[in-house]
DNA sequence: GTCTAATATTTAGGAGACCGAATTGTTCGG
DNA sequence: CCGAACAATTCGGTCTCCTAAATATTAGAC
């Protein structure tokens, strides 16, 4: 088969099992992928307005605003109204928010070490491998 | 940094990359990638008991039950109560269904090949291999 | 043979993640 | 000062996914 052709065919697969391990990691913590992902892009940042965070994301502002709702609802996250730029909302993350960052990053890596403890040694750097080499070229994409 | 928080590291930003080429190549198609992997599931197996597809695809029967009747309603795939168990319902793929498999199985290809035209040979090449690595690997989990 | 338990599906109700368009509030340039 | 541009939100909609309840059908116990 084609080189393109054998991609076009594995790239559905691995999507699949990749979200599937996903969710095995990430099943039974207290915020779902998509907020956790939200959670830390505003740590990183320290804080970071709206409009910002949404192309961070790659998401519309309409949905990034509503991801952030459910995050201050949680308690995780402030609104502040920038008063600089009165338009402008700057997101923050709370101690409660702060908290939570650590025990699940904490959590996660934990989850990953007790599945991938079943490949052997040499599986394991393998698969460093291949993500890292996937993450440089699917990057110039 | 240790080896399972690089890979912990690594995953999700590779699941995102991953997920936004995926979006870009079936851009503008005429079925949702979930609508897609369900017919061509469907195709497959040249026609499919409702229960075997939901197991297939790893989601509740409930959910199946919706996304065939949102093929059903776009003449893409047909429902047929089985008469040997009238409890059961078969799918079936339809004359339609099959051409538009044809076309976007074509199309989808195209776009790999445009996208990944921009790497070098021996980039696609690693890139095969690491997918090929991953699909193995993971595969173990 | 009838009646209950199991099986297969659908429907109902609900949540999250997304979108574009319309709306609200704020600021800036003319 | 007023309209254009900008930042965010709200609104209405779709898709994916779930659990629980309702509906049919069948098989097995008695």
């Amino acid at each position: 088969m084609e080189r393109i052709e054998r991609i076009a065919q594995l790239y559905p697969t691995i999507i699949r099992v990749m979200g599937r391990i996903r969710s095995v990691v990430h099943e039974g913590m207290d915020l779902s992928y998509n907020q956790y992902k939200m959670l830390l892009t505003i740590y990183d940042k320290g804080s970071c307005p709206l409009n910002q965070l949404a192309r961070e994301l790659q998401i519309a502002m309409s949905s990034a605003s509503e991801m952030v709702e459910r995050l201050v609802t949680q308690g995780f996250v402030l609104r502040t109204v920038d008063e600089e730029n009165r338009r402008q909302v700057t997101i923050s993350v709370t101690g409660r928010g702060e908290a939570l960052i650590r025990e699940l990053q904490q959590g996660i890596v934990e989850n990953y070490r007790a599945l991938l403890g079943r490949l052997a040694d040499d599986e394991q750097e393998e698969l460093v491998r291949a993500l890292e080499t996937l993450a440089e070229i699917l990057g110039k994409l």
